[in-house]
DNA sequence: GATGCTTAATAACGTAAGTTAGTATACCTT
DNA sequence: AAGGTATACTAACTTACGTTATTAAGCATC
């Protein structure tokens, strides 16, 4: 365990920023944090359900994605997270986690023990408050996300997170463009999207004919972004994007 | 508005006393608060999606629920919430709201401005630790709903629902042996389970024929709890609850 | 105790999505 | 490059749930 390294620094210190930017003394807060950083293999197990682990984690590069496991088989993805989310603020108050995480690539994250987080929180309420932001918009993803899965049908609900995922992307630059990598498997998507890999196939097939994407070899490609938004009847206020700047901006 | 009335001040001390129970000088920073009481008519609107209200509420008495409107006039309900609950703390970091809440029933809240809630929060680490410890609970339950939204049919909705607002409505002494008042029409469910209401009734047929449930007259009866569960594969832990002590434990 | 209005119950029919099964393609490993 | 495994694609068939429509039952208001 050391104090955070430059990169995660960084990372860390970009996620918090909010409108106003944070002082020499919170970013010193930050750097000064304790961190333990893993890396784990894609497919691999970070966090299993009802595990108490004692530490927030960072994802600092890949994706992992949440999860509860139900009988036979069935496992609903509840989210799906890019590198600068906090994945588990949540366990500072709820040790006992509901809730199993994967990494859905080779995935590389920082755990931050709880007492370090808190003892920060307390000694700099700005920042307390930009981890309790992160928090939320997390939360608001996962309503726009339910919201999805009652009342879209499986067109709908693919193409939301296809704006979903290229906005959050993009607001740390990870796109290419209109371009994007995208490393769920079909299976994956399904369980994401409440379907199954059969359905999400044809729901594919779909958007594609329909000229509005084009996913190849883990890539996608956004070719109609206002198709794409209307189809997902996709409106991006719930991200809180500081910078709405993308490709299709 | 004036200073938290007994009653509303008692609410908001069991609820946040979690197994430590809280200080005296705790009781008396949330006696302090300041609080509008207001009282609204069932099907009134609390709150309207983007509105910047300024304030927190503590839902007092009655139901409510928050919605998100989509086109088409389909409206998923997010959350149902019970006497007690907060269930817009996320304000307090994210003052648009991405949803609408609305009352169920006859309801009465009251109104902390967020200023008073973060002085609060920030005088009392302990108190702060309680009200994200609520708001992280509800969290919880969202996921839990995800999951049925996403993996299971209506059967299990349906019976994962009773189980759980029976629990809720429980944990505060609001259940009558293994009777609960049941507010929601067909319609409403149908909003919060992502079903249509036809398929509401006829689940509801379902659960009844089966000797689960009984429904009439906005009262909801458990028949057979162990059964109820089984359906619902239902697991009271994400609940975080002090006490298990219901009829049925 | 009529009148209307909202909610619940059923039935008949339609369809989006699930299931099963098979083939093709990409991707690893040696 | 060959072989094996995981993933993607497609088709044929089934089903849970949606849709539309009608009737019945509550529950207000005058």
């Amino acid at each position: 365990m050391v104090a955070v390294a430059n990169s995660t620094a960084a990372i860390l210190i970009q996620k918090l920023s909010g409108a106003g930017g944070l002082s020499d003394a919170e970013q010193d807060g930050l750097r000064g944090l304790p961190v333990a950083v893993r890396t784990v293999a894609a497919r691999q197990d970070i966090l299993r359900d009802g595990d108490a682990t004692g530490s927030c984690c960072i994802l600092l590069d890949g994706w992992t994605c949440c999860y509860q496991m139900l009988n036979g088989g069935r496992r609903p993805i509840l989210a799906i997270h890019v590198p600068g989310d906090l994945p588990d603020l949540q366990s500072l108050h709820l040790p006992e986690p509901d809730f199993g995480m994967v990494a859905l690539t080779p995935a590389t994250l920082g755990f931050v023990p709880h007492a370090a987080v808190r003892r920060l929180m307390e000694a700099f309420p700005n920042l307390a408050a930009a981890f309790w932001r992160e928090a939320l918009i997390l939360a608001a993803i996962q309503r726009a996300w339910m919201a999805g899965l009652s009342r879209r049908d499986a067109r709908g609900r693919l193409a939301h997170l296809c704006c979903e995922l290229y906005l959050r992307l993009s607001s740390t630059g990870r796109t290419d463009g209109p371009a994007m990598p995208m490393p769920l498997r079909q299976h994956d998507l399904a369980d994401a999207l409440g379907l199954t890999p059969v359905h999400v196939n044809r729901t594919l097939k779909d958007l594609r004919d329909a000229g509005l994407i084009s996913l190849h070899g883990r890539r996608l490609e956004i070719l109609d972004w206002l198709g794409l938004r209307l189809a997902a009847e996709f409106d991006d206020q719930y991200l809180h994007l500081n910078s709405a700047e993308h490709a299709f901006a």
